[in-house]
DNA sequence: TTTTGAGTTGTTCGA
DNA sequence: GTCGAACAACTCAAA
């Protein structure tokens, strides 16, 4: 009986998967796969926030499969070696994926693809995590985009994302099983201690919850993203960010979701937002590693400063700055952050605290639920001024102001900072400058003072430009 | 080939 | 209190 496989990767969904439904196709049974390889050359191991998520959507994945007649096989190592191995225990006459984009990915899929032809198994990968193929959109000379706008614009200008796939109504399963792990057995959930009670609070990890999270945005939020996605104490964002990451819903089942409630300048923002993710996976299939390597390259002599307590104490929300520390809080708390903060911390890290941007991604890649290898470092290089498109090096943010634009009230603030809580909306973005402001045991002075702080990260950055 | 307009998200200073 | 200019020039994309 003919089997293909199908390799689940980052694409935890049933609907909308273009490899599951060329497997199911091609065969009368399908063998679906997930690989857990931090073996390969170049594999950067998840961080720990991931690994939660990742448990609880396999858990579900596999759950999904079983109404289907059918279950996911689980198997750790190097991705190649096993692959090889299930195609020859199962006699797959194909093998099906749908594409990566980092270096390592690509690399370890073109070894694998040739290995299997060369022995007559077949390999196919398909397109299912990205709406336009990094090759698909080149300027007018056929080179990469390297601005934001012009490259959405060409993006715009393709034939639009079609109709997503149906999930199927049952999946065939094959004869025999080949041997699986245990899901338990890879230890992804965190025990000693269990930090994971915020982010269990917060998340539906798996399809269900991808697709109920979508509805939920756009029938709620939508009409208020345009004005209100810059407010971290609303819950105006999607918040697809992890499932999308993980593949539990696609980028193009949410292009088609949005643009069927029709157009409007708050659509048009939110699907700017998938033209960021597109952007960075572009730029990470053109330019190769990012997440160590500027895109700038003069800002490879930068005088970044290495300073371990100061790091620990932005990583812990301790810097004194209550929008900075809040961000950092909630990040620690529930595996997420608002974007607006993201930019403040990561600027605050960057340039007031003059500490490598490499440093913050790490940071992020560990406790993020939503850690991507092309937004994370891309986003990070952005706002250190050494990524594409980035900012003007003397755009850096005042950390009190931003607190006051974007929250005006102070309720963002008041809530991963409890002990900021009885300070009024006027004071409670510069505690230190209230009539009675709070002992330092229980909320530290500033690690910097803003006005010094700015005025030594100009310097840096002029230095940058006169050895440039 | 040359030219031209534009470029996610800001802050500060001085009139 | 409000508003415009300065902060730098540079690179990109397209005409």
């Amino acid at each position: 009986m003919p089997v293909s496989i199908v390799w689940f990767r980052n694409d935890l969904r049933l609907a909308d998967n273009p490899a599951l439904i060329a497997g199911l196709g091609s065969s009368r049974a399908v063998l679906p796969v997930y690989i857990l390889d931090e073996e390969t050359d170049g594999a950067r191991p998840l961080g720990g926030a991931s690994r939660w998520w990742l448990h609880h959507s396999l858990a579900r994945l596999d759950a999904s499969l079983q109404a289907l007649g059918s279950r996911l096989l689980l198997r750790r190592g190097p991705a190649r070696k096993i692959i090889e191995e299930l195609a020859a225990e199962s006699e797959a006459h194909t093998v099906y994926w749908n594409r990566a984009y980092d270096d390592a990915s690509r690399a370890r899929d073109t070894d694998l693809k040739q290995s299997l032809r060369s022995r007559g198994i077949g390999a196919e990968s398909l397109k299912g995590n990205l709406l336009f193929e990094p090759w698909e959109v080149k300027t007018a000379t056929g080179t990469p985009f390297k601005v934001f706008t012009p490259f959405w614009r060409a993006c715009r200008a393709l034939p639009s994302p079609t109709t997503p796939l149906p999930a199927p109504k049952s999946l065939p399963a094959p004869a025999d099983w080949p041997q699986s792990d245990a899901l338990s057995d890879w230890r992804l959930l965190p025990t000693k201690p269990d930090w994971a009670s915020g982010l269990r609070k917060m998340w539906t990890p798996g399809e269900t919850g991808a697709a109920d999270r979508l509805e939920r945005f756009l029938d709620e939020a939508l009409p208020h993203y345009r004005d209100g996605r810059d407010l971290p104490a609303m819950e105006v964002t999607s918040r697809l960010s992890p499932h999308l990451a993980f593949g539990e819903i696609s980028p193009r089942q949410i292009w088609r979701a949005t643009a069927a409630r029709g157009t409007s300048a708050a659509s048009d923002k939110f699907l700017a937002e998938l033209g960021w993710r597109e952007f960075s996976y572009n730029l990470l299939f053109h330019f190769g590693d990012l997440k160590q390597r500027n895109f700038r390259p003069e800002f490879d002599a930068f005088p970044w400063q290495d300073n371990e307590p100061v790091l620990t104490a932005w990583q812990r929300g301790q810097t004194g700055y209550p929008i900075v520390d809040a961000g950092l809080r909630e990040l620690w708390t529930t595996g997420w952050m608002h974007n607006r903060v993201r930019m403040i911390v990561a600027s605050f890290l960057t340039k007031h605290l003059l500490i490598d941007w490499r440093a913050g991604e790490r940071w992020f890649w560990d406790t993020l639920v939503d850690a991507d290898p092309a937004n994370n470092p891309i986003s990070w290089q952005w706002v250190a001024g050494c990524g594409a498109d980035a900012a003007p090096y003397f755009r850096i943010f005042n950390p009190i102001l931003q607190g006051e634009k974007f929250d005006p009230q102070g309720a963002y603030v008041r809530r991963w900072i409890p002990e900021l809580a009885e300070l009024a909306p006027q004071t409670i973005h510069r505690p230190w400058a209230s009539s009675s402001p709070p002992p330092p045991h229980i909320y530290p002075a500033p690690i910097v003072d803003h006005g010094d702080a700015r005025t030594r990260a100009l310097d840096a950055f002029r230095t940058l430009k006169q050895s440039a």
